[in-house]
RNA sequence: GCCGGUAUGGCGGAAUUGGCAGACGCGCGCGACUCAAAAUCGCGAGGGAAACCGUGGGGGUUCAAGUCCCUCUACCGGCACCA
């Protein structure tokens, strides 16, 4: 009697069968090799997305597969669980952000189990958990231990809609990357992190990421921003020789400045103009400049525009006058805040100093003969190389060894040197919000700035609060807010702004390794068993964030001795996004998929098997219900199938001779279990390994009732064992039914036998002149110089031929023939 | 402006090492089953009447190019008055 396909009602049961059985436990044998995989951790926003179903079926292919071939694999699972849309949840139904995430975070684990995933639960963690941000508190006071977290007063990123700072990677073409506001700039005092030191670090290890994307290495590289040039020192004599240094990548231009700026909030513009007739109006100019965003301010089509401050600074060499201006262009927070202006050499210096009617001094000669000297500065600058001029002991150099030259001589005399700057900056890393890891900090009168003592951690976040959106309330928790001074015992208060979450998220896959520890935020012996993550599956959308953030962290913890690697994600995996009708799914369009409504109708298996089926996984998906209906019908089939011969697995095997057919459905089937290896465990290249096992099906229906019955056997059973990663549910049921004992996820990975790929005969292609004329079949194995005898001495070949005179053969054995005739 | 990526039938995509372009699926058409429909099973198709032409355009290397080289275009993404 053929029973229905039924995944609704399989899929609870193996749930549950898995849940009981601890089928997903990370199963420790250190006589396996060791497989981290994971994928990015959710927040516990309130339901998983298409995109999650995404990101949890690709990573839960893979560990599922590397399970079945013999790794001892670590699968977890937890939440990034602090973040504004608490609060915000919080303000408007009144729920206590507590309470709300952890509601989210029970519905979304249910979520993930009826999707099938293979997650080790018992290592689960929640950012907002006191046993986890314990440690992510004790890790910030590593972070100061090792001179890397400072506080200090800065021009820094201000939400107004999030009331919060922000670090530089968080503010996106000026908006804010939550909320899409509009940012602003705050002068506040704010805690840090020294990430710059690690710049040069972040930078060239790169290149040891052969497992990442390149574009993600690129935007890193980007971010990073290395520049290579010169620092210069000029004096300014009316301050009493104070002085002033600018960066620049063209030290050769030296003796072609004519004027110097300064960014408008350079702490020097007040002396320069104190008591001096441009005094008022380049102070209200600063003002200006720093009410306007940094959209507005640092957009290339903005007009470059300057005032002169009355001052001069003295030029490092020449010893000449240099009119000091102050320009809306210049930023404080890149180089040295200022720069010298080479109007002749320089496309924006040239612009500036024409607008304002500056001097143009040409430095370098070109070799080009088109370009005239006389030319340089009247119509262009002049930004290509050449020969040194009008530069004291310089002249007749080549611009590029001038620059090293001009540098060194600088060096000798005090004035500068080659020097290199980064575009990065460091990490901003307080915010002024409630539903964070507290920066464990306590302000003492006596004793000024003092961090909480390691043992005294967690510094717990109070709960009874009342939180209105506009105010961090634990500025008004009393209880909280006052302490008493671990040095000398007397009236504190402690810090109010919480961590970046960006922080709790830069170490969990650390805690993963030893989520239960309770003295440390993870043992070095764990550690390092488990890290690298040997594959991390995630968004593009953090290839600066979240995934830059982390290898800052890993290098931190690395050089405090806390482990021996210093990258955390051997390979990266960057999945597209999930579309629909070639749109990002959104509830203003209305063309959201519901994953709950589609597990609901088709069951798990067939969700993961479309997901993974539509594209390849780095690539966007564009839903389609079409598709869907047509996954689901794959899985039909294949039940059918198995369905209908499940008796002959149960009650032995009948053989008959190896007929053709038998030959050719064993080869199929052989070649399956390679290609799928290859495909699932190599390449990540699911699309592929789902149309070979499709192959597999179509070969395994159209297989003749009177061929070898044990050979439809072998190919049933593993098309069950291939499918499994894909479809766990489905393929365990199926293995039961065909009699097998045990889950079929505990089964060994088959291996393909070579010997069976072998074909006796081949397919040839006869090419005249490159193009197909024929195809012939040949006994396989053939020497490229027997191939070439057989095919020529064939009717077909001298057909084709026509007497015409043979110039040329090329045989590749297995593939072709190419008769070139003239 | 600099850097990275992508471009293949009606659609999603395949071709991993330079060797039959279009696997597999969706959609479509035809047939079988059925009183009929659905489901299922089977068959068919890049374009063109054909010679031939076909992997964004143009050029090149090669016996042979989706694949390698040069060049251009379009789209996506990163950085950007960065000194």
């Amino acid at each position: 009697m053929a029973m229905p396909y039924n995944p609704q009602q399989l899929e609870g049961k193996w749930q549950k069968f898995w849940n009981e059985q601890g089928t997903n436990k990370t199963a420790e044998d250190s006589s396996k090799p060791k497989f981290y995989c994971l994928e990015q951790f959710p927040y516990p926003s309130g339901r998983l997305h298409m995109g999650h179903m995404r990101v949890y079926s690709i990573g839960d292919v893979i560990a599922r597969l590397k399970r079945m071939n013999g790794y001892q694999v670590l699968h977890p699972m937890g939440w990034d669980a602090f973040g504004l849309p608490a609060e915000n949840a919080a303000v408007k139904f009144g729920a206590q952000p507590a309470k709300w995430t952890y509601e989210n975070i029970d519905f979304m684990k249910n979520q993930l189990n009826r999707l099938g995933v293979s997650i080790d639960w018992s290592r689960e963690v929640a950012t907002c958990s006191p046993d986890y941000y314990k440690w992510t508190q004790w890790l910030f006071l590593t972070f100061l231990e090792q001179g890397l977290a400072y506080r200090k007063r800065a021009f820094v990123n201000w939400c107004p809609e999030c009331s919060t700072v922000l670090a530089n990677e968080q503010v996106i073409d000026g908006l804010c990357w939550r909320c899409d506001s509009e940012v602003t700039k705050k002068d506040l005092e704010q805690w840090f992190f020294k990430i710059t030191d690690y710049a040069e670090r972040l930078l060239t290890d790169l290149d040891n990421l052969p497992g990442w994307p390149e574009k993600v290495r690129t935007m890193q590289k980007n971010w990073i921003g290395k520049s290579e040039g010169a620092n210069i020192t000029f004096t300014i004599p009316e301050l009493d020789n104070e002085e002033v240094t600018v960066f620049t990548t063209r030290p050769d231009t030296l003796f072609g400045v004519s004027y110097m700026v300064l960014a408008p909030e350079h702490p020097l513009v007040p002396k320069l103009i104190a008591g001096k007739a441009e005094e008022a109006k380049v102070l209200a100019f600063v003002e200006e400049m720093k009410k306007e965003s940094d959209i507005t301010r640092t957009s290339t089509d903005a007009e470059k525009v300057g005032l002169f401050t009355g001052a001069y600074a003295k030029h490092a060499l020449t010893g000449e006058q240099v009119p000091i201006w102050v320009a809306n262009y210049v930023l404080l927070d890149y180089g040295t805040g200022s720069v010298m202006g080479v109007p002749a050499h320089d496309e924006r210096d040239f612009a500036f100093a024409k607008k304002y009617d500056l001097p143009i001094h040409v430095v370098i000669n070109p070799e080009d003969a088109d370009v005239l000297v006389e030319e340089i500065g009247v119509d262009a600058a002049f930004t290509e190389d050449g020969t040194m001029i009008n530069s004291g002991q310089f002249d007749g150099m080549p611009n590029r060894e001038a620059i090293k030259a001009i540098a060194d001589h600088l060096e000798k005399e005090g004035k500068g040197g080659l020097t290199t700057t980064y575009r990065l900056r460091d990490w901003l890393v307080s915010r002024q919000r409630y539903w964070g890891t507290p920066i464990p900090i306590i302000y003492c009168d006596d004793c000024g700035v003092v961090p909480v003592p390691k043992d005294q951690l967690p510094v717990t976040l109070p709960e009874d609060v009342v939180i209105d959106g506009k105010r961090n309330p634990l500025t008004s928790s009393e209880d909280f807010l006052h302490t008493t001074c671990p040095t000398c015992g007397g009236k504190a208060r402690r810090e109010t702004d919480t961590m970046d979450t960006f922080i709790d998220s830069s170490w969990y896959y650390l805690r993963y390794t030893d989520s239960q520890n309770k003295e440390m935020p993870f043992s070095k012996e764990n550690a390092d068993k488990w890290m690298q993550v040997d594959e991390y599956i995630g968004g593009i959308e953090h290839a600066i964030l979240h995934l830059l953030y982390s290898r800052f962290f890993t290098k931190v913890l690395h050089d405090a001795g806390m482990f021996s690697f210093d990258e955390p994600f051997r390979s990266l995996l960057t999945q597209g996004m999930v579309l629909k009708d070639g749109t990002k799914m959104s509830k203003s369009k209305g063309n959201v998929v519901s994953p709950d409504e589609m597990i609901e109708k088709y069951g798990a298996d067939t969700v993961r098997l479309f997901i993974l089926f539509a594209a390849p996984p780095e690539r966007d998906l564009d839903w389609t219900d079409t598709g869907v209906e047509g996954s689901f019908r794959f899985l039909n089939r294949v039940w059918r199938l198995v369905e209908s011969h499940s008796d002959l697995i149960k009650t032995g095997q009948v053989v008959n001779a190896q007929d053709d057919a038998a030959k050719e459905l064993n080869r199929t089937t052989h070649y399956a279990i390679k290609k799928v290896t290859e495909d699932i465990g190599e390449r990540y290249t699911f699309n592929t390994a789902i149309s070979t096992i499709m192959e597999l099906v179509n070969k395994l229906y159209t297989y003749p009732e009177t061929s070898d019955r044990g050979t439809l056997a072998f190919g049933l059973e593993n098309l069950i064992v291939l499918l499994a990663p894909i479809a766990p549910h489905i393929a365990e049921e199926m293995w039961q039914m065909i009699g097998k004992s045990g889950s079929v996820h505990n089964q060994e990975w088959p291996q393909f036998d070579p010997q069976a790929l072998v074909l006796d005969e081949v397919e040839i292609v006869i090419q005249i002149n490159g193009k197909v004329r024929d195809k012939m079949v040949v006994a396989n194995g053939l020497s490229k110089e027997d191939l070439e005898k057989h095919v020529l001495a064939t009717e077909k070949a001298i057909a084709l031929i026509d007497g015409k005179t043979v110039r040329k053969v090329i045989a590749v054995p297995g593939k072709l023939v190419n008769i070139v005739v003239g």
